[in-house]
DNA sequence: GATAGTGTATACCGTTCTGTATATTTTATA
DNA sequence: TATAAAATATACAGAACGGTATACACTATC
């Protein structure tokens, strides 16, 4: 992986979720990423190329991440799913955090048609099967059905705090959390 | 109020969900709307406004469908607040739903400072404080802390049901919407 | 039937957009 | 140091963007 490349998805990561993606040009980015418009086309075929690969690395980056916290812990599998929303809300009150890759994306390419809104789509539907298998290893019996209610609170609270930095949302949706959880097991 | 403006309105409100809003030209509008671009520069001063104004209307449509169901219920105030999760899965279920406005607005216009994105950031707010507002009528005693998780879950669902329609989303928030509620009265 | 207001038709301006062509410079390797 | 690859600089094509200028057609009212 050439170190340029990695510049050019750092910057249009940053640039798409502070700016918008379709508000952000390239012209923007190879001036932010410090290169020129030949070197971003010679790494990516065009700007949906670039948009998939931002995508692409933005979920793994947060899925290696939470990967990280999860498996250093020494909770049993029924207390993880709880454990869960502490790591969610340790990352979305970070000052680093700068909202959620597949929400904004989803909402900018509203056409289910579209590759970027296919790709969003996907991310979404594994995120939810990756709290699924959480509940399914804590013995939960409607396993899916709990997945589903947890994303919700999610991504309604990761929504709250893209419209508004320090919203305390993601408190609540962990009280909410606890409820659901403890009321499924 | 002119039937010209009206139908600009009514195009624009259609064309910003299906296809986003940075994403349609004023040219695209008029096309759709059966007139020109001057008429459309008569009745409004900048893209800006015509978004402004149709962020406005869709919530104020929204807010009026709202309050005729609910007003016309025979349900005491405390089972209000679980109603108001039917109304809202027939809202959302209709054919004719293509998203909420502000949340989508808020994501293409991510800047705090960016006109577009308060408004949809007070219009977020206003409907949390309506859901607080049938909590605080039934008496729950956390009804803003109730409101808010319930407020996640509208979000959270609307979102999903967005990204993937007939997810059937909001079947199962109104079951944690249930849960939520019980566990606060 | 003259007048005024409303809407249409159309061309245009300046800017920005994605993407490319061409020539030059830097860097790594042998 | 010779050579090939990587990156830069710069200009530009072609289209779409928001917004405006101008001239013309329609329609209602006095």
């Amino acid at each position: 992986m050439s170190a340029l490349k990695d510049k050019i998805l750092d910057a249009a990561t940053d640039l798409f979720q502070t700016r918008g993606i379709n508000s952000t040009g390239v012209d923007t980015i190879v001036a932010v990423a410090g290169t020129t418009k030949m070197t971003l086309y010679k790494y990516f075929d065009s700007k949906e190329t670039l948009i998939l690969e931002v995508l692409n690395k933005s979920q793994q980056d947060f899925q290696n991440w939470l990967d990280g916290k999860l498996s250093s812990s020494s909770k049993k599998p029924a207390d993880k799913i709880q454990q869960l929303f502490d790591f969610i809300e340790e990352w979305v009150t970070s000052p680093s955090f700068i909202g959620m890759g597949f929400i904004k994306a989803s909402a900018e390419f509203p056409n289910e048609e579209n590759p970027i809104h296919q790709l969003s789509s996907k991310q979404s539907r594994e995120f939810r099967q990756f709290i699924g298998q959480l509940a399914a290893d804590a013995n939960i019996k409607d396993a899916d059905g709990l997945a589903l209610q947890l994303s919700l609170l999610f991504e309604g609270a990761v929504q709250a705090e893209q419209m508004k930095r320090g919203s305390g949302a993601m408190k609540y949706a962990k009280k909410a959390a606890k409820i659901l959880i403890d009321g499924a097991q």
